[in-house]
DNA sequence: TGTACATCAGTGAACGCGCGTTCACTGATGTAC
DNA sequence: TGTACATCAGTGAACGCGCGTTCACTGATGTAC
């Protein structure tokens, strides 16, 4: 359950070391993880805006300019944060997507959904810090981009595995497609799935929209008194999309 | 254009007083006024925890304490543009439901949902204050919870005429919906869409929840480099959705 | 229409608090020969 | 294996800043008779 911090970790830290070997390196990664365990405490509390690196400090019991031989800026810190978000949430939706009969897509479809909420429902404020309104001041740097993708990625690859398998029923209709949008989903397809019929693309786009839109509504409160408790209407929603898509039932 | 301004601006004051008579109630109402669109002004380029009263005053040219007079708190300066931003957009929703051709659903379906993204898109910040992450240490008090509704009713009325009218192809197909789910449903149409099938209501719900995934991804940077710009991407997805529902093309 | 009193807006000083970041320093750990 | 030097973690003081809120006050505006 701790592996992928752990490997977080590893990539945080310079490239160079591959693994911690003197003393000194170990006590390094393991204060570097206990900053950011304080932080992520502190997010719970206070959301990503009142991250305060003094009150980290005082949490694990040093001074406030000791964190900055750990992490150049709060700004880092942040960073930090949220690629490891990011890469926690990776992690689930792909094991999810590994779990189960390889050829039984939907329930793969399913499990994704399903994991993807959970983590969010488990970690309410590093959902809020990559999918909420984005930190004021603060902006993402590339090296977010690469573990960001890895969530709609693993949607994708159960779609394009049953495409593969010709388990997907595409008989969708007429659509009308701008050739713009076309041309967009179409870079996309051939970056990330390579095959995959845009058509296919435009719906996975819309049921990802969909799937987090969703989750933000029912951690940001606007589910309250409709379909709350959620779940019942979540698990509908997931197979909604698995039949829009043509995800078929075995 | 600026009438909801003026309303949500009466509403805010005391109920007693309709329209302010002295002169006194004119400069209060115009400097409620000016301090919401300093607050406002602030949003932008800071975000709802940024937001500072001292700042305000110092736009305004007056001292920090004088804010006091016209607004108890920080929290409740919150809670008026919250509320301010719900009354905007749901002003331009059920204005573009109530635009064109009232038997044209399908018509009005699409004005509704460019509406609902031109506001998002021309107010990012207010948008992100309502439909973001929640501001960490405030609550949002009931009296949010009227104007926020407004949204997804101007929605729901669309759908709901189409239906009385007959218009709404509501032959979906098999539905697997849990007793829970159809009872939460049910609750929903009978105060607010009386005689709506809950399988219409649930299908509205995922429209309704897909719409915001997909303006709030695109205003939070999650579309960069995919379907972007986005709008033929939204068009589609309006289209799609509507599809969906049932609304019929005339 | 004019006066006496009540209401209210805005002032300025103060309270008590927290923040990110820099810098010269001490003492411990690691490395090269 | 032992010594000399380099690296690094953590300290403590300081800089310069901003914040929300309270309170006693002055002077202008509104109201009742």
């Amino acid at each position: 359950m701790l592996s992928f911090v752990v490997i977080a970790l590893g990539s945080w830290q310079t490239a160079a070391m591959s693994a911690p070997r003197t003393a000194r390196d170990r006590a390094r990664a393991e204060l570097t993880h206990e900053i950011k365990e304080a932080a992520r405490q502190q997010l719970i509390t206070g959301g990503a805006e009142q991250l305060s690196l003094r009150a980290i400090s005082r949490d694990l019991g040093m001074v406030s300019s000791a964190l900055y031989r750990y992490f150049p800026s709060r700004d880092e810190l942040l960073t930090a944060l949220i690629i490891d978000a990011y890469e926690a949430l990776g992690d689930v939706a792909e094991q999810a997507a590994a779990t189960g009969n390889p050829r039984n897509y939907r329930a793969r479809w399913r499990s994704v959904y399903r994991a993807i909420r959970d983590w969010s429902v488990e970690n309410p404020q590093e959902y809020a810090l990559i999918y909420g309104s984005p930190v004021a001041g603060y902006n993402a740097p590339e090296s977010t981009v690469g573990p960001a993708a890895r969530i709609p990625l693993a949607l994708i690859g159960v779609v394009r595995e049953a495409h593969s398998a010709s388990r997907l029923n595409t008989s969708y209709g007429p659509v009308m497609m701008t050739p713009t949008l076309r041309k967009q989903l179409q870079a996309v397809a051939d970056v990330n799935a390579p095959g995959l019929p845009v058509e296919v693309l435009s719906r996975l786009v819309i049921a990802w929209t969909q799937l987090f839109g969703m989750i933000s509504f029912e951690l940001f409160g606007h589910l309250k008194g409709s379909v709350d408790p959620t779940r019942p209407f979540f698990d509908y929603a997931t197979d909604q999309m698995a039949d829009y898509l043509g995800l078929e039932t075995p």
